[in-house]
DNA sequence: CTGAAAGCGCTAACAT
DNA sequence: ATGTTAGCGCTTTCAG
């Protein structure tokens, strides 16, 4: 059928006849080795721009070459957090050549060990994975890829190969603990689905602790089967207020979206804060920070969470050592809501 | 610490062996081809599994087989509106097995290149781009590449292959009309850096038009160099109204966050919204309608600038027909800023 | 429905 | 510094 219009790429062959050399020294050029004799660089670079050619990683990779794409597996897009934790590996990759291969997992261990299968297909050169109740599968694809792995945001657990993160009991301890030294004694928990985001119950959790350690405890706690949102928290705070006899010093929130919602019902109820009401959230979030009243949270380093696992998977395969473990740690963000 | 076992990965070959049929048989059992006997794909299966066998997708591809990667080239993840777009495509794609390749060009032409070039390496089924400024080396390679092309957010400009989108300047120009309709006569605008986000400029320039084709103008004029963010839009405002003279009677924000950050001044400084002041944003985010007051704004729907992108790519490679433009259209949310 | 042959386009490993 | 030889692991023909 077609006969005049060869749609055919050219391949490497055809740029190294056209240059005069062997293909491999065609491809030695195309490559950057050091090598290539500076002439025949510009005659084979000058053959492939005038054929156009494009190289085809699939062959190169398939052929024992490296590849430059690095697997991402995260749990949802719908929050900030992991778009940031996202760009922060982007930013890592990029400057390396490299390319994540995205796959969401929507907090699903079975969707999770699919997109394992799925991504290792393709050979990538290192995986990051922000874990969802990881399969027994899962991990054995993983210890058994020979590859590098970092699994991130929390370091509570233990990885199959690296991990990167923070600790979110640590987070949700040390907030209680600033509170109560802060003279707080009334607490109360507004949540998001506490049932998929394991990290939020985590904090909570440390946060628990910390009242139980000072003799105290939550005198209330409102928790939704949907994820956060700044309506959920600002409806979260109504109820709680409206409900019966609650009336809390504090109202620590699962995270700064929810917490933004608090405060901008106190706002719309004129609830003087932190007199009447103190509010605390978690994240560090640029929104809670441009509030009126800066919110009272905890920052967590997102984006450096994704630059350090980039950077992990790098470093791997370089040869050189890496942490098993690695803590970005958080920050307490002391603002004017408590 | 590595066993004796060879760790080389188990290879279609000796699935094959095990199952005792031949390779081609072998492979189209694990691909799901309906032309296998039920009995000879249990076989097939039961051997895969009892190996570990991992499908390797590079020589598939390589060898003609289909690929599932689709290249995202966005300009930024820092800012909200692109995550809300690569959640829609990865959402729709992830329903038919696909994976989204993501490439940052941080609104650079020469990046953007680079990165088309690097990511047609991977011959991908298709790629979805969010142009920033292509250069014609571009435009070449996404032509001569043959696979389906769609450039999303804008469709003022001629696509190289489909577009999905909105018109841009219609969003500022309906939202001036609006304006102009409910009173307001006094206008002026703060936005962030225009200078890269060709969107936001396109967006003020429909509504300088509308202003002009009404007999009126922009009485101040306020951007920076500095990407968006709840702050700067705080800050801007501010600064206007310090500014000598002027007052206006209603601010058009660049984007959202830029005009959340004008609201939060405004509570701040105690002007009262939008009896001394009105605010309009753009983007339609959740935050802007969580505020005690909503937010106006135009609601873009990037989520579904995504999907249908990604939609578009799928149709394609089903050999449907696709439209060449898409438009997605934006809503007008007449909130009580204004 | 199953199989045999013939590469896909490239690069590692040795040559020279 | 460049070339030769062999595949990488799979899937497309085209046969049976």
């Amino acid at each position: 059928m077609n006969k005049q219009k060869p749609p055919r790429k050219p391949t490497l062959y055809e740029v190294a006849a056209r240059a005069g050399v062997s293909e491999i020294t065609a491809s030695r050029a195309l490559r950057g080795s050091n090598v290539v004799t500076p002439e025949t660089l510009r005659k084979v670079q000058e053959a492939a721009a005038s054929l156009g050619y494009l190289r085809n990683r699939l062959a190169g990779a398939l052929a024992g070459g490296p590849s430059n794409q690095v697997g991402v597996i995260l749990p949802s897009l719908s929050n900030i957090v992991f778009p940031d934790v996202l760009k922060g590996v982007e930013d890592r990759l990029e400057h390396a050549g490299f390319h994540p291969v995205l796959g969401i997992s929507n907090y699903d261990p079975q969707q999770e060990q699919q997109l394992i299968s799925n991504l290792l297909s393709w050979r990538p050169a290192g995986l990051v994975i922000a874990p969802s109740g990881m399969t027994d599968a899962s991990r054995a694809m993983l210890s058994g890829a020979d590859l590098p792995v970092v699994e991130i945001m929390d370091i509570d657990t233990d990885p199959v190969d690296m991990a990167v993160g923070m600790s979110h009991r640590g987070a949700g301890l040390a907030m209680a603990r600033h509170l109560l030294a802060r003279g707080y004694r009334r607490f109360a928990y507004i949540g998001h689905d506490i049932a998929r985001d394991h990290r939020a119950a985590a904090r909570l959790e440390g946060f628990k602790s910390a009242l139980t350690e000072a003799g105290s405890t939550l005198s209330a706690c409102v928790t939704f089967a949907e994820p956060s949102s700044v309506a959920l928290g600002r409806r979260g705070l109504r109820m709680l207020l409206e409900g019966d006899g609650a009336s809390p010093d504090l109202v620590y929130f699962s995270n700064d979206d929810m917490a933004v919602g608090g405060v901008f019902h106190c706002m719309a109820a004129g609830i003087s804060l932190p007199d009447q009401l103190a509010i605390a959230g978690f994240n560090g979030l640029e929104i809670g920070q441009s509030l009126p009243i800066p919110l009272t949270t905890t920052a967590s380093h997102r984006a450096l969470i994704g630059e350090t696992a980039a950077a992990c998977i790098l470093k791997r395969l370089t040869g050189e050592d890496t942490a098993r473990m690695t803590d970005v740690g958080f920050s307490l963000v002391a603002g004017g809501t408590s």
